[in-house]
DNA sequence: GAAGCATGTCAACACTGTTGACATATGTGG
DNA sequence: CCACATATGTCAACAGTGTTGACATGCTTC
């Protein structure tokens, strides 16, 4: 993002060094790491961490590593640079698979009010993080591919009716609105409604799209 | 944004000093300016234009400075910071209010056409640039601000039955999603999908929320 | 012409991501 | 057990960033 390179172009250097004592103990479950594999996990969970709370460009390297209690050169050694730190560690889990599993009926409600129950922090900082970053263009490019495999894909195939991609990839896009306006602007007032009530009007216009 | 200050509070130091220089001319509409006014104008132009293509972090006081033929400093002495240089160069201008004037029917359809058809990149480039900048405090509320103002304002007064306040700020939230594919995510097949299509499909699902 | 202020220039500060050279630990083959 | 190789960690430096304060120049007004 910074320097020494011409503005445009990107160039990777050199590849994420996997440490090699990496290796999948067998044994427990909750492995007790050692050295490099150690260091690098703290700093994947000192990422994890600051690039949910804070600005990408806020979340600095030394940051990082600082609270990671590693080096800042062993994060770009570990992680190839901050940008491939990123995309490794923000993403985000099987998200809305169980909402989306139940039948056509509702499920624009249903979408709703799993958006907005359960913890979705997680989900919701992932987010935030990848739309204020996305002036990177790989960045940019796994939010896309993100909202497709989440919603359009599984989507798609089970709409009847014309288009039945656009009218997918669409149900995304009002979903992401919703997103906007509660994690990344905070709008108080949206926070503060009542989430049936959200649910019941957000989620008949998505039924829209869903069932013409 | 960076340096010297402690990381989460934000002192603004010095307000944008306005240069003495500037008078409106009372004659002329394109007022030949010079001098300090000149100069001014000469930062607020290239600042826009940067703002518009490159991102916030990106598009540096230096390259401003350079484009605009002026010093650096300068453009922190009139602006008073690179933060407030963009919330005085970037912003919406009367952007729906064509759309938004007709009737309640159709209006759905005749807000994404206008967000569709016309040149809007002046309006996208804003959403854009001050999404990937929603990480400023100050920058998330002026676009929170100008949702509200652009639609939400206007609508609900407007919209007949229950929930008239919510469901327009979620009409504003619907369009956001649209815009987020098209002018920050950049998706393609949206961007390929026909026009009036695409009116049509959203448009409606607009409608469910104006006219339940 | 001198004082005063507007305007412009410059070098420096503390920060950023990233790199390359070095130091140390760790493990392996003889 | 030593020697060697490699994995891991440390450090200083580079060019870039926003911002500041000290200085130089210009223009106005007494």
């Amino acid at each position: 993002m910074t320097t020494a390179e011409p503005r445009s172009v990107k160039i990777v250097r050199h590849d994420a060094s996997v440490p090699k004592a990496m290796k999948q103990s067998d044994e427990a479950d909750v492995v007790e790491l050692k050295g490099a594999a150690k260091t690098r996990q703290a700093i994947s969970d000192a990422a994890r961490e600051l690039f949910a709370h804070e600005e990408y460009a806020n979340a600095s390297v030394r940051n990082i590593a600082s609270k990671a209690g590693a080096d800042p050169a062993l994060v770009i050694r570990y992680f190839g640079s901050k940008e491939q730190l990123f995309l490794e560690t923000v993403q985000f889990e099987g998200f809305f698979e169980l909402a989306m599993a139940g039948p056509l009926e509702g499920l624009g409600e249903r979408i709703v009010s799993a958006l907005l129950s359960d913890q979705r922090d997680a989900g919701f900082s992932a987010y935030r993080a990848m739309m204020r970053a996305s002036g990177s263009e790989v960045i940019r490019r796994r939010l896309l591919e993100a909202i497709h495999e989440m919603f359009v894909e599984p989507l798609a195939p089970r709409l009847k009716g014309p288009d039945a991609a656009l009218r997918a990839r669409l149900v995304a896009a009002q979903l992401a609105g919703l997103i906007d306006g509660i994690a990344i602007l905070e709008d108080a007032e949206l926070a503060a409604t009542d989430r049936k009530r959200l649910s019941e009007v957000y989620g008949a216009a998505l039924q829209g799209l869903i069932q013409p």
